[in-house]
DNA sequence: ACGCATTAGTTGAATCTTCAATTTGTGCCT
DNA sequence: AGGCACAAATTGAAGATTCAACTAATGCGT
């Protein structure tokens, strides 16, 4: 019931700065892939963690927890992702629980299409926005961040 | 049609620790409102940004601006917080076609303990997993991004 | 003062996410 | 082998968000 130990006025400035822009910019993100090539940017990050695993698939349990999304969540997305055609899912061999999750040929090139235009809008709103150096320290913040998250399951 | 300018290797690492650790700290912020004190971090920020206007009210078109979201998901969030009791609408007499957003006592109240608990889970998850140089570093980054964006209707 | 483009705000339907329950299968323990 | 706790994934309903359409009021230009 003590008093809080509130933020001082400078890491109160830097909170809200980073709370005021990373939601301006996940919207502006999103509007980009969705008008541009109907993707949310959940879809997204979903297309690109597959892309980059060994045989562009992932067992789904492994895919959400890579894609940051709830098993419920990337159930749902997925059959939204499949009936495009970007992604198919068939079951595993050994443990016939599992189900892996695949890039289809379709879905690389969609991938492909979209990130060609995803990284101006990075570079535009995000990288070239910001300092050289400030980017690494916020590299390294959200590294710890994500560290300091991961052990709080 | 020309060849993207691909981000190089620490770019992408930057990028990436910051797409995955805000989503993942988000994440942590709601749940944890929501477990303790019922509420979303969208109205948790409506109640804050109310909470430092001039008489604790906006008129929404404002309150929408100051809390990022469209007036669409205002006024439906508006609406739950309302019948909650957090918070009350009222037409503006200057302009008939205004609605003023003020808090309650309640949501004052409920602002104010959430408040407190909400600032021990930034400190622990955000705050004191960064190093202060970084923090800083943090804020001037995001207030270019926020300054960038804010630029662009 | 009239007409008309613009702004404030809300609404309902479609879409997406969360939550709790369900199904199916694994693997340990005895 | 039988029983049982646990894990993988999906499902459907409830809740939240987006999108487009709508109402109502303002104010500018003539």
């Amino acid at each position: 019931m003590s008093e809080p130990r509130w933020l001082d006025a400078s890491q109160q400035r830097d909170w809200r700065a980073y709370v005021d822009g990373s939601v301006r910019l996940t919207e502006i993100m999103d509007r980009d892939l969705k008008a541009r090539h109907g993707l949310s940017v959940s879809e997204y990050e979903i297309l690109v963690r597959l892309s980059e695993a060994p045989d562009r698939r992932l067992r789904m349990a492994e895919l959400a927890e890579n894609a940051s999304q709830s098993r419920s969540r990337l159930s749902h997305t997925c059959s939204r992702l499949e009936s495009k055609g970007l992604v198919k899912r068939d079951s595993c061999p050994n443990d016939k629980r599992g189900v892996y999750a695949h890039l289809t040929e379709d879905g690389f090139d969609a991938l492909d299409r979209a990130a060609r235009d995803h990284v101006e809008t990075v570079r535009a709103f995000f990288i070239d926005a910001i300092d050289p150096k400030d980017l690494e320290a916020v590299g390294r913040a959200f590294s710890l961040v994500l560290k300091r998250v991961g052990a709080t399951p």
